[in-house]
DNA sequence: TACGGAACGTA
DNA sequence: CGTACGTTCCGTAC
């Protein structure tokens, strides 16, 4: 027999991934069955009101603290509870039938607080990416959606808990139903089982409503019989068993409460019938809807990313509720044999077609490969668009379609989108196809919403973003990536995929551009600059292995004796010098040194704890371990830098740009950007570096004082930018004006703590650490400060006032927009506030910088090109250029250099250019 | 074999 | 108890 069924639902869980078939799971609750159901307004509700809503919120203006209290409760009672499956009812906005029976139901409420706005979408988010469904009847109450699945459930057998706060609940509690009623907050919660319930309410659960019905629900602007409370009430349901026998023998009750039940009679019906939960509505009944562990790790991070909440909330999210990894790639399997339906891999005579036809008007694309081209090497390129996935196999191509393909390719006005552009570019480039129209890198984009976020993998960047079809298609794609060495077709399938992963996510990260006001960013920086760090990769730079070679055989020499004569300093066995552990054990048990300050593991054994400790004890040991740790980084430094060395004598290092969150660029394999400059004998190394066969020279070109010109600019401090209008020695000027002396009388002591408290203002100092670092009292390092802020108080208005903007916002910004998102800068923990406001004060000055090197890296490149001139853009360290000059471009290349490196932005004080060439990168120097 | 910590190179 | 990185080694946990 059917269920009488009413009202139409919606249920809400994108990720219901998992293949459960109706045939896989009973069709009605069972006996182990545990059904959890949550009141999801009533406990939002709660849980704004339980935490302070200005101190929650993603750092872009939305509170989250309901979101928050509201997922902390979930985790906690799925934990504690263990249930098997799980449901979230919701009211919708609008009115019910309750609405029709009384027009003043619910009156008299307050609106809904400003900051609650737009949480309970938020709180659906989480939800979703728990993978907990939930659900809404139009015209009904999330309590008779509770009531449905509570009554349904019981009546097989199954176990019910409920958590609500609100009363109209307690109707439903029985022998398999509880009722878990928040007592403070939402974290805390009292069982109400039946004999809680009487114990409170003196009536059995079934009888509450009547008695609500006499005593009224003020929330819901219920009156009751004005005279009667809980306790008259239960009294008479006691004596005549239920509202009905009291209404049949109304006139024999006596006193005054009886006259005024009399007079009531109307408004206790009407409270009766509205307070009735509904228990038959039309909801899906199959309980795999419902069950837990569909939720997905991974879109929970991204969800909690958004909403800027802490590493505490992640940790406890429970087991219970995520996915397995079988469950997911059966899931994943099953829905990639869908998306293959759609991949087509088109012959060489269709391909010209294609091109022409459907990805005329641009695709996303996946190259295959490296770009250091092995024989073994698949040359496949997967095209695809809203209606063809086609995957490519170059090496089979006709001469036809092979220039049909890289005119398209190289094609500007043809927009193209890749994961990575910069690394499909190179692979294409292997391949001798150039490709230009470059529309969209994901990577870069996913980055600038979200500098602080480790990047991630095409289908980890999917799973955050897309919903079951693309997670779980990418998600099998990556499943058959382990699948090393099979046949074609597999992989063609493969790459198919993330190509059609990329097409979808390109208009999602699109809108997220615009939402964190960073489009400009993406097209008219970061995306050109990337065809610019390509080239330079691939160019790379020239080094004499020869030069490295001598090098090392002389630190090997060096290492050696000064390693015998430390271990002729400590007796017993020789130590491994490397090893931390050895080294503490020799010096703080065998040689009885003091000990040094604490790490994690002992004691540290660091240059600057060993040079303090050879100041006090004077032994030789320290002084040839210190030596022998300059010679072993030195050669590391040098082998590193020898295996990197391709055949043709070149490295090609990788720029990346989504991994420094102030927008720097970052180095690898090798780091090209930490090649030692500050010794003598550090920079030999540089002298390996030269201009390739053909060239002229080296020329390297660097910003002088460009984070204390950005200071400068940022802050208006007329003192700071006269210091560089003045064209005197910065740190002379400054020092000149918080010693109060004349620029000549600065000795080099004055110069170097001036210089210090300069850059320690960029990067947050306090007190303590200038102390420490200039070997000075806390006493005069704050005698210090506050002698520089007292010449420069715009430095220190500014510094200020970019935190607290920082706070307010959520966000610091550089001169181009550039987006950092600091929650912690409203964090109650003082460690993790304190370090996200030296960010706070670090991140514009050090991002604007990025900034406007990579301004000059474009205007550089787009000169050089114009003027066709052969020399070209090597490296970039930071503020630093450093070029490869073509025989006779000296003088040309240098002005243009100066010119665009010197105007790439304006700032309220010059950009000055300081340039050296010479046939090696030392040599370079100036 | 994988990973975190310590150490140290750069701007 | 100033920022931003990458690489190496060691020692430990698998």
């Amino acid at each position: 027999m059917p269920e009488p069924v009413r009202g139409s639902s919606s249920v809400g869980c994108p990720w219901d991934t998992v293949a459960m078939t109706d045939a896989a799971a009973p069709s009605v609750p069972g006996q182990d069955m545990r059904l959890l159901l949550v009141d999801g307004h009533a406990m939002a509700f709660r849980a704004f009101f339980a935490l302070p809503a200005d101190s929650f919120t993603d750092g872009r203006g939305q509170s989250t603290n309901a979101v928050y209290g509201f997922a902390r409760m979930m985790i906690n009672v799925v934990q504690s509870e263990r249930p098997t499956h799980v449901a979230v009812a919701f009211d919708l906005p609008g009115g019910t039938f309750r609405d029709r029976i009384y027009d003043q139901y619910k009156a008299g409420r307050d609106e809904t607080p400003e900051q609650f706005h737009g949480q309970i979408a938020l709180i659906q988010q989480v939800l979703d990416a728990m993978g907990i469904t939930w659900l809404t009847v139009e015209d009904y109450e999330a309590d008779d959606i509770i009531a449905t699945l509570a009554t349904r459930t019981a009546a097989a057998g199954g176990e019910v808990l409920i958590v609500s706060s609100d009363r109209d609940a307690i109707q439903l509690v029985g022998e398999s139903v509880t009722l878990l009623q928040p007592v403070k907050g939402v974290t805390e919660l009292r069982r109400m089982d039946p004999a809680a319930v009487e114990e409170k309410y003196q009536v059995a659960p079934e009888l509450y409503p009547d008695l609500a019905a006499l005593v009224g629900e003020s929330a819901d602007n219920l009156p009751g019989v004005p005279g009667v409370g809980p306790k008259t009430a239960a009294k008479w349901i006691a004596a005549h068993g239920g509202l009905a026998g009291i209404l049949a023998h109304a006139d024999e009750i006596t006193g005054k409460a009886g006259q005024s039940l009399r007079d009531h009679v109307a408004d206790v019906e009407r409270n009766r019938r509205m307070n009735e939960a509904v228990r038959d509505l039309d909801l899906p009944t199959d309980p795999s809807r419902y069950a837990l562990g569909r939720g997905d790790r991974a879109a929970l991070a991204g969800v909690f990313d958004d909403l800027a909440f802490g590493p505490t909330i992640r940790r406890d999210v429970p087991d219970l509720l995520l996915a397995d990894d079988a469950a997911q790639q059966d899931a994943a399997e099953e829905r990639a044999a869908e998306v293959m339906a759609e991949l087509v891999r088109p012959d060489a005579e269709r391909l010209a077609t294609l091109l022409s036809d459907e990805l005329a008007a641009g695709a996303a694309l996946e190259v295959e490969g490296s770009w250091e081209l092995g024989e073994g090497d698949a040359s496949a390129i997967a095209l695809a668009t809203a209606d063809v996935i086609a995957v490519v196999d170059v090496a089979e191509l006709d001469d036809a379609a092979e220039r049909a393909l890289a005119a398209w390719l190289a094609d500007p006005a043809v927009p193209k989108t890749a994961y990575d552009t910069k690394a499909s570019a190179h692979r294409l480039r292997a391949r001798g196809l150039q490709v230009a129209g470059w529309a969209m890198d994901l990577a870069i984009a996913e980055f600038l919403c979200r500098p602080d976020q480790r990047p991630t993998d095409l289908p980890g960047l999917a799973l955050r973003h897309l919903q079951e079809d693309l997670a779980s298609s990418t998600a099998a794609a990556q499943q058959s990536l382990d699948l090393e060495g099979t046949q074609d077709d597999a992989r063609a399938e493969q790459l198919g995929r993330r190509a059609d992963a990329v097409r979808r996510l390109e208009p999602l990260l699109r809108a997220d551009l615009v939402s964190h006001a960073v489009e400009p960013l993406l097209d008219d920086l970061e995306l050109p600059l990337a065809d610019v760090l390509g080239r330079m990769e691939a160019v790379g730079v020239a080094v004499d292995d020869g030069v490295l070679a001598d090098l090392d055989e002389q630190h090997a020499r060096q290492q050696e004796a000064v390693a015998q004569s430390a271990f002729s300093h400590i007796g017993g066995d020789p130590i491994n010098l490397g090893s931390p552990k050895q080294l503490q054990e020799v010096l703080f048990e065998r040689l009885g040194m003091p000990k040094t300050r604490r790490t994690k593991t002992g004691y540290t054994t660091n240059a600057e704890a060993l040079e303090d400790l050879f100041a006090q004890t004077g032994h030789p040991f320290l002084a040839d371990l210190l030596a022998h740790r300059d010679v072993t980084k030195m050669r590391q430094i040098i082998e590193t830098l020898r295996r990197s060395i391709s055949p043709a004598g070149r490295i090609h290092t990788s720029f990346q740009q989504n991994v420094a969150a102030t927008g720097r660029l970052s180095s690898i394999g090798p780091n090209l950007q930490n090649i030692p400059a500050r010794t003598e004998e550090g920079r030999r190394i540089r002298s390996a570096f030269h201009a390739s066969a053909g060239f002229e020279t080296l020329l390297t070109a660097d910003y002088s004082q460009i984070e204390m010109r950005i200071m400068a600019h940022l802050s208006g401090d007329e003192g700071l930018i006269e210091a560089f209008r003045s064209g005197e020695d910065l740190h002379r000027y400054v020092a000149s004006r918080v010693f109060d002396v004349a620029p000549e009388d600065v000795d080099p002591a004055m110069r170097s703590k001036t210089k210090a408290v300069s850059y320690g203002l960029a990067y947050g100092l306090s007190a303590f650490g200038l102390a420490r670092q200039l070997h000075i009292s806390q006493k005069e390092a704050t005698a210090l400060r506050d002698g520089y802020f007292e010449r420069f108080g715009g430095v220190r208005d500014y510094l200020r006032a970019s935190v607290e903007t920082a706070r307010e916002t959520g966000y610091t910004e550089t001169i181009l927009g550039r987006r950092r998102y600091l929650p912690d800068l409203t964090s109650d923990n003082r460690q993790r506030r304190e370090n996200a406001e030296r960010v706070a004060l670090n991140s514009p000055i050090q991002g604007s910088a990025a900034d406007i090197i990579k301004l000059a890296m474009l205007r550089v490149d787009a000169a050089l090109r114009e003027a066709s001139l052969a020399s070209r853009v090597l490296l970039q360290v930071h503020d630093e250029l450093v070029v490869e000059i073509a025989p006779g471009e000296r003088e040309a290349v240098t002005s243009l250099i100066v010119e665009g490196m010197g105007s790439a932005y304006e700032l309220s004080v010059p950009l000055e250019v300081g340039v050296g060439t010479g046939r090696t990168w030392l040599d370079a120097a100036h």
